[in-house]
DNA sequence: CGGGCATTTGAAGCAGATCAATTACTGTGG
DNA sequence: CCACAGTAATTGATCTGCTTCAAATGCCCG
């Protein structure tokens, strides 16, 4: 989306890319490597905030839970992203984070973390691009939630999986969704019901394919069709408010 | 909610009081000075990253700008509160700021803050607090729209808006909304027909009473009535995913 | 005092939720 | 390797909360 994958070397405050700043931040502190499975929960909400988490490898879940026990899908995460980081203002973590497969985690002292920073700014900086990057990702699954219908939140969906993939050099044209439907419905506000039925209208449709054996394996011949999807049914636009 | 309300004199990593957090600032980092009226626009959406706003005093709305004329606000800010943080990973700010008021902002530049903080680590602190705590806001956001009804939302926002207040030791009895029925609505992810009805509602509930004149001063007898209400309204549940 | 905007309120329509039933896939034990 | 149980996904029919459309009222400001 935007240019972050650029900075071959890399001045010191300019953006790094994934594999750089993992390589800065294992040679500037001290790292405790976890091997996670599926449903492994990597940090559980309410425990006392120490550690940010930074994927190396798999996929991962971001779960916020209400006091009554409604719970909500607020982020998903890949290679390079930060986790733990809503629980520096409340010294809790705010959220449960959940392996949606199996991978690496790194967990690392936020103390280490500031002290490695007053010789290291770029490690500062990377960190405060994670959680400016999360903002910005907030605000677009916010905008998504309230301006667009259901079939299009579904497409933007696939379009934000895929984009996260090519960011970090993988295959966009066969992708494995490693959640379900009831997930995804979470994530995106609507049912799985609902999940389903887009996904089948997109497969009519031409957008997106599906692999012989499986649902969840998706085949998208162009991502960029998905962006015309959206455009498509939204000839159609949803009513919530438009400002002034 | 926290008690992020503490810390008297405040030891160099604790949670300090919001009125600390602006001494500090103060103390550290050259500041330019803003004086705004309602409609400014503090900042504009996609120029060059440089400064973090801070509020001194006033009220600020965060707008979300897509490509196709969606617009979507995304935040809420009051004194205290750190503006422009998405603009650290792209280089470009991610959403306009604008003042629903008159008020003082404070802009200070990135790179000072990074200088600053090499000596003074609290600082440092404190803006990490100010992201965290954006980012637990947007996911109460989020967990708030995807789970519940138009009502219970309706009365979230002014519970979440009185709460604001109160941290910042202001009267929460008496409220004056900042925003147009419109501007709510959109927040919430709801039509502005809608968040009229949710508020009538409450009235005749008395959970809220309306000033003489003008439907934008609100009397909230007790803040406590709005969380009740909430869970009355949530015995007819909204429908969307439950997880697993 | 009057024009224009914000808000309220009512009535009707619809996107998506709910309910329900079938099909497909995954893992497990014989 | 196959049968079977349990879960995930699909698809259809119906229902409903919220949007849309419409109209009246109230309020601010020149």
């Amino acid at each position: 989306m935007h240019e972050t994958t650029r900075s071959p070397q890399g001045h010191p405050f300019g953006p790094l890319h994934i594999a750089e700043v993992l390589q800065l931040v294992q040679a500037s502190v001290p790292i405790q490597r976890r091997l996670v499975r599926a449903d492994d929960v990597v940090i559980h909400a309410g425990q006392p905030f120490a550690n940010l988490y930074i994927v190396n490898t798999g996929f991962y879940k971001l779960v916020s839970l209400s006091g009554e026990g409604r719970e909500q899908v607020v982020g998903l995460h890949f290679k390079g992203d930060w986790m733990g980081l809503d629980g520096i203002a409340g010294g809790h973590y705010g959220s449960e984070a959940v392996a949606l497969d199996t991978g690496e985690i790194w967990a690392v002292s936020y103390e280490a973390l500031l002290q490695a920073a007053m010789s290291t700014p770029a490690l500062l900086v990377a960190m405060h691009s994670a959680m400016s990057r999360e903002l910005v990702r907030d605000h677009e699954a916010l905008l998504s939630l309230c301006t667009l219908p259901a079939d299009a939140r579904v497409a933007g969906f696939l379009r934000y999986w895929a984009a996260a993939l090519e960011q970090r050099g993988l295959r966009t044209d066969h992708v494995t969704l490693r959640m379900s439907r009831a997930e995804i419905g979470n994530y995106l506000g609507m049912t799985l019901e609902t999940v389903s039925r887009a996904l089948s209208r997109m497969a009519r449709g031409e957008v997106i394919h599906f692999a012989e054996k499986g649902r969840r394996e998706i085949h998208i011949p162009q991502v960029q069709a998905l962006t015309s999807f959206i455009q498509d049914v939204c000839a159609t636009p949803v009513g919530a408010a438009t400002l002034r």
